[in-house]
DNA sequence: TCGGGAACTGGCCGGATGGCCAGGACATTG
DNA sequence: CAATGTCCTGGCCATCCGGCCAGTTCCCGA
């Protein structure tokens, strides 16, 4: 169908893993359509792989912690997160003041902000 | 060589581009060894790529606001922006009135979200 | 059986936040 | 010059936030 209309995809790689970089090279490279960019080159996408090392450990969140964060990072208020699962404005600052702990934030916003640097949660 | 008892790498799309990423997805979604991130699920790597043309709004913030932004993402309270910024607290929620109205946000929370979400800046 | 963690709820309170009103200074552009 | 836009400041006020105290149910592991 539609080969010729449509050049190549170059792709850039922006790996921390090295392992991983060197198997994603090898699968992408022998993809018909797709091309590897050369260094500078400038790419039509990206692949990025956040550095594992940089998340220490697992930051133990509980599950209702993770449900509270991510209807945070919606920029829900407390009394909407607590609609929203069902529970009491009390119980929803007690799960921020948890999260808030376990993040070393701040505040909500700040929460979130770690939270998602460090990949918890996807924006 | 060396023995791929490596499972399949997952890969999330984050592509701006609708016919871009439907080519991609296409294209990687037949590699061996290669899977898509269901929505939300943690992918190993991302494919990123950010249409300038995408965006030509721009969202105009002004260079205030996106000082202002930046603190906001760091976690900083408005006392703590105003301090930094050599202005006052009035000032402060100015810029932030502003910038939750551009970005149409509900809170600086829900801003800084929207603000990471359009690559308007990093976390 | 006796912790202990997770989840849940309540009250209280100081401070932060955001919306609204008002104003002035300063630079760029028509 | 006048207009526009940015930046700055002030007050007022309803609401929200986060921290503190307290308690209750579960369920799991020592």
């Amino acid at each position: 169908m539609s080969e010729d209309n449509a050049p190549e995809i170059v792709l850039a790689l922006e790996i921390d893993d090295p392992a991983l970089a060197d198997r994603l090279a090898t699968l992408l490279g022998s993809v018909a359509g797709l091309r590897l960019a050369a260094p500078g080159e400038r790419a039509a996408a990206t692949v990025v792989a956040r550095d594992p090392r940089s998340m220490p450990d697992d930051i133990a969140l509980t599950q209702r912690e993770l449900d509270v964060l991510a209807l945070m990072a919606e920029g829900a208020s407390n009394k909407m997160i607590a609609r929203q699962l069902g529970i009491s404005v009390h119980t929803v600052k007690f799960h921020v003041g948890s999260l808030l702990d376990k993040l070393d934030a701040t505040g909500r916003t700040d929460a979130v902000a770690h939270a998602a640097r460090r990949g918890v949660i996807d924006l």
